[in-house]
This record gives structure tokens, C-alpha cells and sequence, in this order.
DNA sequence: CGACACATGTAACACGTTACATGATTTG
DNA sequence: CAAATCATGTAACGTGTTACATGTGTCG
């Protein structure tokens, strides 16, 4: 549920062949998700089963240069609900991170504070990486400085949260010791 | 790949009856991730399938309570290598609120910050909720004051994100305009 | 001509998810 | 006995992802 609506996204935009989309959608995305052409036309297939999108040629211009996938009314609705629509807390989205902890957490302490110590150098690893090396690309690309952005932000926020787990494994017992 | 992971993990304590590890899965996962017991099977199905797990009756044990599902060789160094791995940026995890803000961007100014605006307010919101009611649970349960933490922390980045993002907005051309 | 970009698609498989069918055991 | 809980599974579908097959047009 994410190549989905993008491709609906770039769509609103105009009509659009499905090489192009593809082009459209790495531009988009600052290139860090690199998408395979042939999940473009799967993924119009399924919009186009589900009437979001319909498939044409442009009958009396050239033959050549690709089809014209277009969107339909539903599909302009289901974008439109899809930018109304908040992600949901309920249930939170899957992370990686969070998985690690939680599951290692009831093997025992120590294993849950081995997992939290190389979690957190990687990530200052990464944080690193990602402060420097902004000048490839970033400077006329806003997308690229989002994702940029997006991933300090994050990697930070990880960050502060293992050492808010360190301090719950290390005083589990609230209001029960005493 | 996260009900997988966490089925070996929760393997890694012992062997376990497909049910069993329904309960188990949720309770380390603080009650948010609830998991469909028939996924428990098939994703045990696909486990054995790879290699990762055995199933077996307990012989000469009582016919009932279940099957055994128990780790194999394989399984423990699967899980073992997954501690090891870190949550790569490369390419980063899809992410619904990214997704929403990098493809509304395209579309225009106004339509970039209308959608800023709207998932703020909502963020907004779920931190507030968050922040209350701590009392139902949590108090002895580490796991769901970790993934509270993490649901607070994690807005609060979003949050701070949204702005850096407005801002980028704002100012679009670096050392072109001049 | 040969390489490369443009352009469209199919086949196969992975995992996640839900709904449904089935039976054994416990307990009010 | 009836209902709830324990326990195992299957069928069907959805999206994501890769590898592969195919053809056209352009340019050096």
C-alpha cells in the first residue's frame, strides 16, 4: 500500500505512460526507492482492476511512446480519502526496531541490553553518515532533502527511545518492590 | 518479514504449541500488534517449509495440547543472524506520513501544506492521547510502556519533521534565484 | 550495426491477513 | 448440556518484488 498510491498520486498530475511513472515516482521519492518498472504495470493492473485507473492508447496520435493511463473519478476519490486519511496508531505500523527490542526483552535482561547496545551504535553510525555527505545531491532536489531529513530525525528519535527502554529494563518493578 | 522474526524469537525461549505462541507473541508485543492465530500456522507452515522449524507430536506425552513447534539448527542461526542485522536505511522503510508529504510536494505549495497541516493537527492529537491515560495498563507491563514510549517518541519526530519540511517548502531555491 | 533508452508486459514467489472449518477439553 | 477456551489447520486474496521476454526508436 505504497507503490499504490503514489502511482495514484503521480496520476493526479495528468496522464501518464508507465515508463514515465516509474521515472516520476524514484524523482519523487529523491531516489532512495528505487522501483522496478515491471511493478509499475502490475500495480496499474490491479488500479485499473479496481477501476481507479483506465488504459488507452492515444488512438489517432503516434503508435509509439506508450499508452495513456489515466485516472477515472473512483480513483480521484480514493486518492483525495487517502490524503484525508491519518495514519493510524491502531495498530502501529510494524518496525524493525521496535520488533527487536520487544521480542529480545523477554529472553532476559542481558540479551535485551546486547540487542539495545548494537542497535544504537549502528544508528549513531548512521546518524553520522547521514550528517555528512549532503552535498551529492540535496541541493536542488527538495525530495532528497526530505528523505535526508526524515531519516536524522528518526535515527535520533531511535536513539532517545533505547535509552528510555535501557531505563525501564533497569527499574522494571514500579509500585511492587516496597 | 516481522511475524516470522518474532515467531523464532519467542522459539528461542523453547518449544511451543501453535496457540500458545498467538498469546505469547501479543503479550511481548503489549497487546498493540494482535495476531490472527491461523497466521501463526502458516507462517509456522512456511518456517518448517524453509527449514527454520520442526513440528512434531510429543510421543508418548498426552495426544492433546498440541504439537510441538521447536527450533532447528538452522532456525537458531536465522534468529541469530537477525539480532545481528541492523535496520538498514538502504532503502529506508516505506513510511505512510514520507509518503503522504514527498508525493503532495509534486502536486504544488498548497496542496504540500494543506496535507503538512492536516497530519500535524492529527499527530497532535495522538500525542495527547498518548501522553494521557497511562494507567491502564503499563504498570506492570514493560512491553506496553515501551511501545507507548516509542509511539510518543516517534510523534514527536514526525512532528518536528513536518516542520523542517514546511520550511523547505518555504525556501526552495538555494543559490539558484540570484 | 550495436548499444542504449524507451516502453509494455508476464510468471513466479514472498509475506501479511482474514474468514472459515474442525475437533478436544474444560467449566458453569 | 451448553458455552468458552484450547488447538490445528485450509482457502483465498492482497500487495511487494524480482527476473525474464519482447519490441521500438535513436544515435554514434
Amino acid at each position: 500500500m505504497s507503490v499504490r498510491e503514489g502511482l495514484l498520486a503521480l496520476l493526479a498530475d495528468g496522464p501518464c505512460n508507465g515508463h514515465q511513472l516509474k521515472v516520476e515516482f524514484e524523482a519523487a521519492t529523491g531516489g532512495v526507492w528505487p522501483l522496478n518498472v515491471g511493478q509499475v504495470y502490475t500495480t496499474l493492473d490491479r488500479l485499473a482492476r479496481d477501476g481507479f485507473v483506465t488504459r488507452a492508447r492515444p488512438d489517432g496520435e503516434s503508435e509509439a511512446n506508450g499508452k495513456r493511463y489515466e485516472l477515472t473519478a473512483a480513483g480521484r476519490e480514493e486518492l483525495a480519502s487517502w490524503w484525508r486519511l491519518v495514519p493510524a496508531d491502531d495498530p502501529p505500523p510494524r518496525d524493525e526496531l521496535m520488533l527487536k527490542v520487544l521480542f529480545a526483552t523477554p529472553l532476559g535482561k542481558s540479551h535485551a541490553l546486547k540487542v539495545i547496545t548494537e542497535q544504537r551504535t549502528a544508528l549513531l553510525a548512521h546518524l553520522q553518515a547521514h550528517r555528512r555527505a549532503p552535498r551529492t545531491t540535496a541541493d536542488d532536489d527538495v525530495a532528497a532533502a526530505m528523505v535526508r531529513d526524515a531519516l536524522i530525525v528518526r535515527a535520533e528519535a531511535d536513539l532517545r527511545w533505547l535509552d528510555l527502554c535501557e531505563a525501564r529494563l533497569d527499574a522494571p518493578k514500579k509500585g511492587r518492590s516496597r
